[in-house]
RNA sequence: GCGCCUGUAGCGCAACGGAUAGCGCAUCAGCCUCCGAAGCUGGUGGUGCAGGUUCAAUUCCUGCCAGGCGCACCA
């Protein structure tokens, strides 16, 4: 048995085309793919596509050359036993045809495994770190944020899956401006409680919650001047909660406040300064990000020699690396993207290859409410909460839903939509599939003796469920390549498709003991797939609903 | 003005540059004495506009049109 089939059937390709003189091009080049369409075979390469300008010959002709070549190979290969036919189709496409067996062999090894099937060693246990959230501790988290942490979490679990060492890491601007106004919003509301007549200005704080913070501030007998870090802490044991309630926590809660005691600030000044990407202009100090693609060069330390944002993020970007991480992610809201040249430059003047950061936009999702869209203003304390999607909707539904589309493309999510237990709820479609599984499984009451042999598995339906279970690592890899988890939600409706028909057409029940034998281990097989496909997720697997 | 994201069926969306562009809702017609009908089968309906690259473009590039978001010595 092979460990991975692309990989056999790519070296197999690869030899070809060396003994055919053909090897032209880079080794990456060799692709091979499922079909579009499972008419076309099992798996399918375009190389004789890509050839035929390089060569000045029709592509059907390069692909005879190799089809040749390759029926020649196979009885040598590990493949043998499990190519029926090679083709030549359409363009030029060379198509692979497997026997059934090499998917019963495969259907076997999920089944004797479990999920460890599908685990594949792409990580090799490399170091990454994955920052998202990172929201001010200033209030509660907005709809932007709940998208984020479900990209941030299930994009950590895929790659944890893929032997990636993960870190999920949430940076808390725990002190600054914000936080300044924050604390004196809460000292304005505590005179307010007192009875004192106050004006409440417009960039202060507005929301309800800050009277709360307020009354508990005056119970605790907090001063005046510690009011800002009290409330960022009330805050934070808030978000921290409904992350937690979401299903996302987080390795690491790197403070800012910590970061500028520790001096790395500082220092990596220094070393830039060293370095010469620092200068004095108009009484501020500027980074020299335009030596490395960005637009303009930044401020680091204002003229009335406050630092800017920027500051702390350039000794963060750096202490990440110091911490031994090799790959950093970073998920942000659209509003940061011009963000990312002046980062990139930062690590870049530190000699860090600026494709070592990934730098994810997770573009914003418009809540709708029966159709229509919810306004929000996060200035007014008006906004839809990560909670109250929680309580209206549930952490399965929010996070598929969240999952659902392209990280980068703008998402709408209707709460009434989400709330419906119909078909129209795609989180529900899948999970019936999985608890119509356990269903049959719960009423088998067999204690069959007989050989397991998968081989009468021969209907359409069960061929192409099995096909569709073996597509899943490349599923995952796709996810990896993109750093887009969304590809998995599509990848599991499509799987709990094929089972919805399968089971349309075929009793697995009462078939005598040597089909629905084989038809239950099929099952199984799904079950795991859907299983992991859920956890990975962070969405529950019911065994009834 | 500049930057980012998005234009696919009446609506919401899918398609790693690949072969006959898929799915749900809506709508019309069917399928439960039988493992869960939260399911399945069939019908209707199609890539914003104009160029370019490619053997091949919904996908990549340029321009235009339309929508969303962002453009600080804020964080």
């Amino acid at each position: 048995m092979h460990k991975n089939i692309l990989e056999e059937l790519t070296a197999l390709v690869s030899r070809a085309l060396v003994k055919a003189g053909l090897d032209k091009l880079p080794p990456a080049e060799i692709i091979i793919d499922f079909p579009t369409d499972n008419r076309f075979g099992d798996f399918t390469t375009n190389i004789a596509l890509k050839l035929s300008k390089l060569l000045k010959r029709p592509p059907r002709e390069i692909a005879g050359q190799l089809v040749e070549i390759i029926q020649g190979e196979i009885p040598e290969s590990a493949l043998k036993d499990s190519i029926s036919q090679v083709k030549i189709e359409g363009a030029g496409f060379v198509n692979f045809y497997l026997e059934a067996g090499y998917f019963y062999d495969q259907l076997g090894k999920i089944i004797a495994q479990g999920k460890e099937a599908l685990r594949l060693d792409t990580g090799k246990g490399k170091k990454v770190l994955i920052e998202f959230v990172s929201a001010n501790p200033t209030g509660s988290l907005s709809v932007a944020h709940a998208r984020q942490a479900a990209v941030g979490d299930c994009l950590a679990n895929i790659l944890e899956f893929l032997n990636f060492s993960v870190q999920r890491e949430y940076y808390l601007n725990d002190e600054g401006n914000q936080i300044n106004i924050l604390g004196k919003s809460v000292e304005l509301r505590r005179r307010e409680l007192a009875g004192e007549k106050i004006e409440f200005p417009e960039n202060y704080y507005q929301g309800d919650y800050i009277y709360d913070i307020a009354k508990e501030a005056d119970k605790q007998k907090i001063k005046d001047g510690q009011l800002g870090d009290f409330a960022a802490g009330y805050i934070l044991k808030i978000i921290k909660q409904e992350l937690s309630d979401f299903g996302v926590d987080f390795d690491c809660w790197y403070s800012q406040k910590e970061l500028a005691k520790s001096g790395k600030i500082e220092e990596s000044f220094a070393q830039l300064k060293e370095k010469g990407f620092l200068y004095e202009q108009d009484g501020a100090t500027w980074f020299k990000s335009t030596a490395f693609e960005d637009d303009k060069d930044r401020v680091v330390i204002k003229s009335d020699g406050s630092q800017t944002y920027l500051a702390p993020d350039i000794a963060y970007h750096q202490d990440k690396y110091k911490r031994g991480f090799s790959w950093l992610i970073n998920l942000w809201g659209p509003d940061h993207h011009g963000y990312i040249g002046r980062i990139k430059a930062s690590i870049e003047a530190f000699g860090h290859s600026p494709d070592s950061l990934s730098v994810i936009i997770v573009q914003l999702a418009t809540i709708f409410r029966n159709g229509q869209p919810v306004q929000m203003s996060t200035r007014r304390g008006q906004y839809i909460t990560l909670r109250e999607i929680l309580d209206e909707v549930g952490a399965d539904a929010a996070r598929f839903f969240f999952l659902m589309r392209r990280t980068s493309s703008h998402l709408d999510f209707d709460l009434e939509v989400a709330k419906k237990q119909s078909a129209e709820n795609p989180v529900y479609y899948v999970q019936y599939a999985h608890a119509r599984i356990c269903s049959i499984l719960r009423s088998a009451d067999i204690k069959l003796k007989e050989e397991l042999d998968l081989s009468v598995l021969a209907e359409k339906e069960e061929l192409d469920l099995i096909k569709k279970m073996l597509e899943f690592e490349a599923v995952l890899n796709v996810c990896l390549v993109t750093c887009d988890p969304y590809m998995i939600t599509v990848y599991l409706q499509e799987l709990s498709e094929s089972f919805h028909k399968f089971y349309d057409l075929h009793r697995v029940l009462g078939q005598g003991d040597a089909l629905t034998c084989a038809r239950l281990e099929l099952i199984k097989g799904v079950k795991i797939v859907l299983s992991c496909g859920l956890e990975l997720l962070g969405i529950a697997q019911p065994e009834k609903m």
